[in-house]
DNA sequence: TATGAGATTGGCT
DNA sequence: GCCAATCTCATAG
C-alpha cells in the first residue's frame, strides 16, 4: 500500500448558483476546483488543473447540430454532467455550461489526484501518478466514470460531485483546443501553468 | 444503406 | 512515429 499524496482539507459542495452562467468563465472557474467520487471502494478526489469550452454556437461542439440521445446531457441547465463515448474505447467527461436548452459545455482534460490515489492506480492500471488522470479519457477510467453518470446533476447530493478548495491557481494559462479540426483556431482551452498534471502544451500563450 | 471521421490512448515498430 | 481499438452520427450515394 502506497501513501497517498496529502489530500488537504476536504472540499466543499458547490451550489449551482456559484457556478458562472456563461461557459467559456465555467471552464477558467473550474480550474482549482475538485471533481470528488465518493464511490463504493472509496472516496476519489481530484483537482482540475486542465479544461476546454465549448460554447453554444461553437462548431465543434457535440450540441453544433441540435439534439441526439447522445447529446441531450448537454442541453441541460449547468452544473449536469455530459459523458460520452469516443473512438470506441474511451469515455470523456464534461460538465454542462449553460442554461437548460441552450447546449454547451466544459469538457474536464486532466487532474491532480489528491485523494484515493490507490483506487486510481489500481483502475488504471500503473504505477506513475502524473499519468492517473493526464488526458479526458484517462480521468475518466480514473475516477471510475462512464455513461452511468450522463445527465447527473454535479450540484446534488449524489456520489459525483463539484466541489471548491482552498488552494486557487494563482494564474490561469490559455491555448487552442487539443485535437479539433473545426474552430481549431479558438483559444478555449484553459490550465493552471506549470502544473505537471496539464496534458499537452503548457505555454502556447497566456 | 454505407462509409468515414472523431473533444483518445496504449502498444508496437 | 504509426496504428488498432470499434461507438455514434453526419454525410454521401
Amino acid at each position: 500500500m502506497t501513501k497517498d499524496t496529502d489530500p488537504g482539507p476536504p472540499p466543499r459542495r458547490l451550489r449551482r448558483t456559484e457556478l458562472p452562467c456563461d461557459t467559456v468563465d465555467l471552464a477558467r472557474y473550474l480550474i482549482g476546483m475538485a471533481l470528488v467520487h465518493d464511490h463504493p471502494d472509496g472516496t476519489m478526489t481530484g483537482r482540475i488543473v486542465e479544461t476546454e469550452a465549448y460554447p453554444v454556437g461553437d462548431s465543434s461542439g457535440h450540441a453544433f447540430r441540435g439534439l441526439t440521445p447522445r447529446n441531450q446531457s448537454l442541453f441541460l441547465e449547468r452544473g449536469h454532467a455530459y459523458v460520452y463515448f469516443i473512438y470506441g474505447c474511451h469515455f470523456c467527461f464534461n460538465v454542462a455550461s449553460e442554461t437548460e436548452g441552450a447546449g454547451a459545455g466544459v469538457l474536464l482534460r486532466a487532474l491532480e489526484p489528491r485523494d484515493g490515489v490507490e483506487l486510481m492506480r489500481q483502475r488504471r492500471g500503473t504505477a506513475r501518478i502524473l499519468d492517473l488522470a493526464r488526458g479526458p479519457g484517462r480521468l475518466a477510467t480514473a475516477m471510475d466514470i462512464d455513461r452511468r453518470f450522463d445527465g447527473v446533476d454535479l450540484c446534488g447530493d449524489g456520489p459525483l460531485w463539484l466541489g471548491a478548495l482552498d488552494q486557487r491557481p494563482t494564474s490561469i494559462g490559455t491555448s487552442v483546443r487539443i485535437g479539433l479540426s473545426r474552430e481549431r483556431e479558438r483559444v478555449r482551452r484553459f490550465y493552471e501553468p506549470g502544473n505537471p498534471f496539464v496534458s499537452g502544451p503548457k505555454r502556447l500563450s497566456t
